[in-house]
DNA sequence: TTGACTTAAAATGTATACATTTTAAATTAG
DNA sequence: CTAATTTAAAATGTATACATTTTAAGTCAA
């Protein structure tokens, strides 16, 4: 029988893999008997991915799988772009070279992973990025970023191909940790910034021509 | 009997307003005892205290009331000064006259509020600048916004008198106002900039000196 | 037919009881 | 005396049962 944090990663991954599709209404009593626990369970699962935004409140009762839109994700992209520079100058400031080590252990984890499917694939991009920001300093802003990205990685069950590409551009992910190594610190937030653009509007281009459901 | 959302209200003010002093380990139980209600109620306000920053996790039983340092509430206001100006510069372009009309409403609101405790007054304050970011059109921008000022908020019980000034600059506000209305939308980032620096320089300052519980 | 009211079913909120995990004190071997 | 082990108490996790709220279908009068 599940667990609390077992239902929490299943529900999540569910979600993402379009099980329950968007638009979905799900009930307490519903997902309990789904996934075979109690309700309490599903109580606190359900406002922890309220929280995260894998799923909405629905009027006064039940919960609602979340769709897909070119505008919220240009917004979500938006605020990497306002936060991950950031945290990436303060956090140069104190990078160790294990640390730069351990960055280029997870890229070669990702060159390792290319036929993972596209949702483990960015959570290890993701994994090299936090990397890179770990040591700024910063508990609140690493918070943020968090969210962020798993708001983000709603999207990557969804679209295969355009992100599976845009996120894991080896030459840049290699060129920002040289730059960090050599003690570059702008223009490795001049190529962060540029990096994390592209990716973005790919994605967004990518929700504009397919309709989102 | 309390029930869920006054429970929350309830421990929150209490939190802020040091009745449960900073360090302290809360258990369910004892919260449950102490407010009057069950267990599951608390479990439930527990986990969205959790995520605002209200309480800690404390090992693998008990939640902790959080103290405060000059250097978190430094990271909030850095992530203030990074966020809100952008909130303010995108809602510009959409605010209506009776959107500014509003906020002039809350300012009045605030002259007529002076012998309102600190923490009140505190959330004026912050009613006034939702208002201006109102219409930016980017809905988990606001949240992260409301998100950050609930955990500084959570210091204006614990200084009464450093922020209650800082907070409430009339002047600067009416000044914003009267940049909005014109049109000059980046001069009004300019001095939102400014007004929210030297708010935090003042909190920051008053933790640094007076050592923090 | 429409619209307001009634009522039954379903969903969530809350309390209690039980199960599991965690903590920490007590005990004992080395 | 120290450190590892045992064990009882306390805390949290989970299930079930009951209470309240919400939904929506159904009824009836205009």
């Amino acid at each position: 029988m599940l667990k609390k944090h077992q239902l929490y990663q299943q529900l999540k991954q569910d979600i993402q893999l379009l099980q329950w599709l968007p638009g979905t209404v799900l009930t307490q009593q519903q997902l309990a008997q789904h996934y075979g626990v109690s309700r309490i369970v599903v109580r606190d699962v359900q406002q922890s991915l309220l929280n995260e935004g894998w799923l909405l409140v629905h009027g006064k009762a039940g919960m609602q799988v979340p769709g897909f839109s070119a505008a919220e994700a240009e917004e979500l992209c938006l605020l990497r772009l306002q936060l991950e520079p950031l945290a990436l100058q303060l956090a140069a400031a104190n990078i160790s070279f294990s640390r730069l080590g351990q960055a280029e252990d997870m890229l070669a984890s990702i060159d390792a992973g290319t036929t993972l499917p596209a949702y483990q694939r960015g959570e290890l991009n993701w994994q090299f990025h936090r990397l890179l920001y770990q040591d700024c300093g910063k508990p609140h802003l690493l918070r943020l970023l968090d969210q962020l990205h798993q708001q983000v990685s709603r999207y990557l069950g969804y679209q295969e191909q355009a992100l599976a590409y845009a996120g894991t551009s080896a030459a840049e992910h290699r060129e920002l940790i040289s730059l960090l190594r050599g003690g570059n610190i702008s223009t490795a937030c001049e190529l962060l910034i540029s990096h994390i653009s592209s990716a973005s509007k790919l994605l967004v281009q990518y929700l504009q021509k397919n309709k989102a459901p």
